[in-house]
RNA sequence: CGCGGGGUGGAGCAGCUCGGUAGCUCGCUGGGCUCAUAACCCAGAGGUCGGAGGUUCAAAUCCUCCCCCCGCUACCA
């Protein structure tokens, strides 16, 4: 009985290149939890593309010289080509600014309108005058009227700490070009967020097993809910669908409305895709679906408070009541899993201030596994932790290389040597029963961790099976056996070679490019860990619309969350290394190029 | 009193929900082995768990107060 399994992952916004402190929040985490449902033999839709709506990347494409749309799709194919040779297995990673997308999200809107969820209302915003558009807090700065602090961010101090109205700042000018913002009265539509207070409450309350910070955290937004703008003045987004509201070319509705709402679009679009369009309903409308979100800890409130209450309006199910639109009844979050951050050498990550490892940067230079291993073993998922170059290179090094690469070369290495192919077992002694046992029982174990998303836990178990294994190697000396008994060295290296074939797949989920090389090494056949494709599409149902690319690809290889046999006589070639050791150098090496970059 | 997270041997962390001789990985010291990308295995040194107080037969684990670090504060995961 498999079960149907939505793995949301936050859409990246495309402004830019994403660093590894994204990807640690929300990258690898879904993809090690996908990889492992799969094998475990579940249903799973993966979905995610680029978030492209908005106020900053209308500001970054004014300077760059170019349009909104020109740099969303500049930065959207950036980032999926880093996704894709992180080795993320998205099913669909698609974009915000598809025909489909509009069309999804002004169908949610429309639901939320009829039942009464969203209204609209005059509101005192600022303007910039040379451009029209809605100009938010953070892009005002001005005197404190307070203490005096000149540059005062329009939402709060950063001297005396008080929080802010942009409108009482003293001069206050916009950060972007400097000039003086004008406060207008508009209309927008608003989303009636305490209309589903006790709903989300006790919603919040029912869920089982979230990682507690994050419930805690979601609760405590539920004491202080107040509607919230879901239009902006703004060229550059999804047109809000109301006659006299449709073609202004200067409202537009908030990017945040819209991109959670791409979680559904993208399952939408996945199913036109696969040709039967009604694929996404068992991952939405089934309440024994599951839905676990991925995300960085500040995406808290856009998962565990707005889309939930969007669902809940959109199916009716608010304090106002009323009628499921087109798309039925939707499913709420099943888990919310929110990463903390992510730190660098101490400091925060800041690409204004190039503090900062591109994603892309890191994998021309290292490989991805390498990256996955460290954010897999080492990443934020209870706490905010720092990455250092000194720490990647010694987990790298003395864990990944010394420990399971080490592993996997010395066995089939000798095996390659003195017996060409894979050996029989002879009779088994109690140490050889002991090690496949205990590889065996860490199916279990691992699992469970990861179906709870306890990664850290759970690779680090995985790994305790590749110590196991050394010791045995150790202990059984198969090398002292070859001339005394070469019989027994026959069993002890098939013993050996199974543990690492089940180490393989083990550690598949978080290594899965390197679990692949193994599997080939043993002399397995055919795909292990399918990776995904960058394909360029049209849109399913809007002829004329541009292409785009996304990720996509076929996951299934048949391979199960299982010990399998290995099979007696398949031959073995010598090894070459699955990983690379790095040499200590290049920690000063990074450091001296971060150092650089940030000018200092 | 804005909110949240954290302070455990040299480094990175687990334990704390359901209180009972402080655990893991790495590093270090000594030894073993030589199949393996000088990798692997064994032994040992090293902490009294941010500080103070309290509850208890017993506290890293519960309560109170304080100190320090980090993040968030709503279009930078």
């Amino acid at each position: 009985m498999s079960t149907n399994i939505l793995t949301a992952v936050a859409w990246p916004y495309a402004n830019g290149p994403r660093h590894i402190g994204h990807v640690a929040g929300f990258g690898v985490p879904s993809d090690v939890f996908s990889r492992y449902q799969r094998l475990a033999g579940n249903n799973v839709l993966m979905v995610s593309g680029t978030d492209e709506h908005g106020t900053p990347i209308q500001v970054q494409a004014d300077r760059e010289g170019v349009t909104a749309r020109e740099l969303a799709d500049l930065y959207s194919l950036v980032i999926a080509k880093d996704l894709k040779k992180l080795g993320l297995s998205y099913d669909l990673f698609t974009r915000t600014t598809t025909r489909n997308h509009y069309a999804v999200t002004q169908e949610i809107f429309l639901g939320l309108l009829k039942n009464g969820y969203v209204f609209p209302q005059r509101q005192l915003g600022a303007i910039s005058p040379s451009t029209g558009r809605t100009l938010p807090d953070r892009y005002i700065e001005g005197t404190c009227p307070i203490c005096g602090y000149e540059s005062a961010r329009g939402d709060q101090c950063d001297n005396c700490g008080n929080q802010l109205d942009p409108a009482d700042l003293i001069n206050p000018r916009s950060k972007i070009n400097g000039e003086t913002p004008r406060f207008v009265e508009t209309e927008q539509y608003f989303l009636d967020l305490p209309a589903f207070a006790d709903t989300l409450g006790e919603w919040l309350k029912s869920r089982q097993n979230w990682r507690p910070n994050v419930q805690r955290f979601a609760l405590k937004l539920l004491d202080d809910l107040k509607p919230r703008a879901i239009t902006r003045d703004l060229d550059w987004g999804v047109p809000v669908p109301l006659p006299g509201w449709r073609d202004r070319p200067d409202k537009k509705i908030y990017v945040w409305f819209d991109a959670v709402i791409g979680y559904l679009s993208a399952s939408i679009e996945w199913a036109k895709r696969t040709g039967d369009p009604d694929a996404w309903r068992p991952f939405w409308q089934d309440p024994k679906a599951q839905g676990y979100y991925f995300m960085g800890k500040d995406n808290i409130v856009f998962h565990a408070e707005i889309w939930p209450a969007m669902l809940f309006g959109y199916s009716g199910q608010g304090d106002h009541g009323g009628e499921p639109g087109d798309y039925g009844v939707l499913e709420r979050p099943h888990e919310v899993v929110s990463s903390e951050f992510l730190t660098m050498e101490g400091r925060k990550f800041s690409s204004s201030r190039n503090v900062v490892i591109y994603v892309g940067d890191f994998l021309s230079r290292y490989d991805a596994d390498a990256l996955r291993y460290y954010l897999s073993v080492a990443g934020p998922e209870n706490q905010d932790t720092d990455f250092t170059w000194a720490e990647f290179v010694r987990r790298n090094n003395d864990e990944l290389v010394a420990g399971w690469g080490n592993l996997v070369n010395r066995t089939i290495s000798m095996t390659a040597k003195n017996l060409g192919a894979i050996p029989p077992r002879g009779t088994l002694t109690d140490a050889d029963f002991a090690l496949l046992t205990q590889a065996q029982q860490a199916f279990g174990t691992v699992g469970e961790l990861l179906a709870r998303s306890r990664q850290k836990a759970a690779i680090t178990e995985a790994m305790g099976v590749v110590r196991a294994a050394n010791k045995y190697l150790s202990d059984m000396a198969p090398w002292k056996l070859r001339s005394e008994d070469p019989e027994r060295m026959a069993t002890v290296l098939h013993v050996a070679l199974q543990v690492v074939d089940d180490c393989k797949t083990l550690l598949t989920p978080f290594l899965p490019s390197s679990s692949s090389k193994v599997h080939a090494q043993l002399g397995g056949t055919g795909a292990w860990a399918a990776m995904p494709d960058l394909v360029e599409v049209d849109e399913p149902t809007a002829a004329g619309s541009p292409s785009y690319h996304v990720l996509t690809g076929d996951y299934d290889t048949g391979a199960r969350w299982q010990s399998t046999p290995i099979e007696a006589g398949r031959p073995i070639a010598p090894p070459t290394p699955v990983f690379t050791k790095l040499d200590p150098s290049v920690v000063d090496e990074e450091l001296a190029r971060l150092a650089d970059a940030a000018g200092v």
